[in-house]
DNA sequence: GATGAATGAGTATTCATTCAT
DNA sequence: GATGAATGAATACTCATTCAT
């Protein structure tokens, strides 16, 4: 059973431990989860929480009393997309092949980062990191570690790879897809390729780099949604 | 067309290319360039133009007069990097052996990149990507097309590299210094070396990854300018 | 009318004068003013009923159906104090010697003041002084009346003393204790020695007192601008 | 010539001593001082920028550049008044009659203070008498000192009052002021005779003054529970 | 040309009060 | 009756950009 299983017995959030959310409060909470998880994921962290609010069909206040500030908001999504890649990381450990789970979780990780700018923020400027999503990612961690671990111990990944370099790749390949974000949203392949053909211990040959890359018209052109 | 032409006609806003901007402007506008670059490369896009004016010495209207916006005052500071980008291209060009030239151009560019924020948030958020950076760009490729290209002539680097990577690898080496800065500025050497096996036609041995990697309370504790 | 009457009507509010409240009603009352008055006490009006209600271990809502508006909470915890001093009155009427038994209810009315930023801040600001402070005040004029014209027809008091000035001149005390706080709690005995002295008959040159006093209507009524 | 031939010199505010504002800032910046001073005469510190900005017909921005906040335009304010409350102080320094004096000053600086409820406010309860408040209340005492000591020398008043008496003393007048408006504006001159009174050194029996006046230094750094 | 004054939409957050559960 | 969730107007302050001097 994975992780996620946890989420809907604690849901995440305000309420004391002990008492769960009245009807009405819970489905108010998911709907401002489910604004905020499209919005950011849109547009990113610049969206207004007054924004966040009326997509949810709720006052501002109602936002307020839920998450403290955007921060906490931001904090509880991320929670849920930690949980993802726990999840993730869980079902790439089951994989007998110890160099396929570990590429694999580093393709699924990096597609779960391609499809959300949310997520992307949060992961690299993340200063909102501080609560609940530093617990998230020691859940994160120890899986990840087995990961590399198991896959160092069968003698397919280099040596001197550690599990905190996992995460920075995933920085890196979040970085490339918002560089390249509308017009190639699946150009993170090439470079997830190009990384993992240097995590082997040494090579025989060469696998074929995966999606065409940039032309230089569109390195010139890079249109992505404002940041400010 | 004579000069005197210009006093009579005057046109608003920023300088033909062709006509040269009278001494004191032209004055005028290095300071605010200097001024902005240092006020960019310490604290990012964030800061204000009122605050480049003041240190630069001049008032925020002679800044808006050489610089129709931020974003071009941004893009003007860029070219000047390009510049700097395409002499380091150039110099690595000089070397005779091919591999190390290309990969002494990805580590020097890759130190120009971690010591400046706004040169990071450019070359990342380029929502500035419009104006005369594009033309930058232009200069900037064929030379690394050049190094690219002859480096997989003589069979040391994979075939399928294309010159439009690079920049790519330079925005992923660029995410991973803002993630761990300022803790770790270093860090994005690690990365390096990792991709910079991945782009060899094939290993015989591994070498060492350089720099140590994050600790996890490093990856939890990640402490960056904050961007709001 | 029997109690069942009440039952199948309701009257949603304030429970009729004449009606008791229920036993656990009239609990939650007491524990909702113990609250208000701890944190009114503390820090002022600024305190916000959901703070009071946490204190008080309610919900907001049932402060709300015991007191009307924030106002009618302060009013309240008012009417208590002046209970407490139309006591310190009586006891000062008590007091053979008339001079002494004014003077120093005026001290201890300034030491219970002097103790209570809420209580100066109704006292000063009483933008609260609709509701049952009125009543209440008009229990405390008829002591302080017998207090100030025994004193007089003693002697021991100038003769324009009016029993309305007693008030104002309290509040002046607390406006000079408000002034002080922290730092010296206890000035406003001074000025109260300073004002005693003043309201000794035999000086040499009497000056009539200027201005006729105010009103007990005008007492109760005073309005200024609400400050929050 | 009194200290008020200063102010059309040296503007307060933002301005660099050195340059003289611009004739339409110069302008607004006046405009500014005087919405400001209606409104919160009017109403004292609860009105908004917005709202002093709208009725002085400029931009809040404007508002904002010529004062950083609420508090300093409330200090602007004030100081002109502390320039009055020094004229006044200095020409009844001027008469003859010691005890005249005095007691002009008193009325008189009682009379401005009934007049006005933000300077009221800001006497009252001003958190904001940190900045130029402060440089305005040195220039104060030392009149008032004077006033104080010479008539004291003279005889006409009680030995044991001092200077940082005086001030307290108009925080009771402002607070019986505010206390009954707007149905009694005058009353205060009901108190202050009572005050008065006390301050004579002759009567048949002089109780010293108990607890030690307020250090000048304490009279600069009152701090009260703020009230926003 | 240069200056810096003016603008005002925009943002995060609070809190008295109402109302569904 | 009690609860606490929901509301949303209100507030202080910022900053990119325009425009009068």
């Amino acid at each position: 059973m994975t992780s996620s299983a946890a989420q809907s017995i604690r849901p995440p959030g305000r309420a004391k431990p002990g008492r769960p959310l009245r009807r009405d409060a819970a489905r108010n909470r998911e709907r401002i989860l489910a604004a905020a998880a499209e919005l950011f994921t849109e547009r990113g962290f610049q969206v207004t929480l007054d924004e966040v609010a009326r997509r949810a069909g709720v006052g501002v206040g109602t936002v307020y009393r839920r998450f403290p500030d955007k921060e906490a908001l931001a904090d509880a999504l991320f929670q849920d997309r930690i949980t993802a890649l726990v999840d993730l990381a869980e079902q790439a450990r089951a994989d007998p092949d110890e160099w396929a789970g570990l590429v694999s979780f580093l393709a699924q990780a990096g597609a779960l980062l391609s499809a959300d700018v949310g997520l992307r923020q949060i992961l690299m400027f993340a200063t909102y990191g501080q609560d609940r999503v530093g617990e998230a990612r020691s859940r994160l961690l120890p899986v990840v570690t087995q990961l590399v671990t198991r896959a160092q111990a069968a003698g397919a990944v280099r040596a001197d790879l550690r599990p905190t370099d996992i995460p920075l790749i995933e920085v890196m390949l979040a970085a490339v897809t918002d560089y390249a974000r509308p017009a190639r949203p699946e150009i993170w392949r090439r470079y997830l390729a190009l990384i993992v053909d240097g995590l082997q211990p040494s090579r025989r040959g060469v696998t074929e780099l995966p999606v065409a890359p940039l032309s230089p018209a569109e390195v010139e052109n890079v249109m992505r949604a404002t940041r400010r």
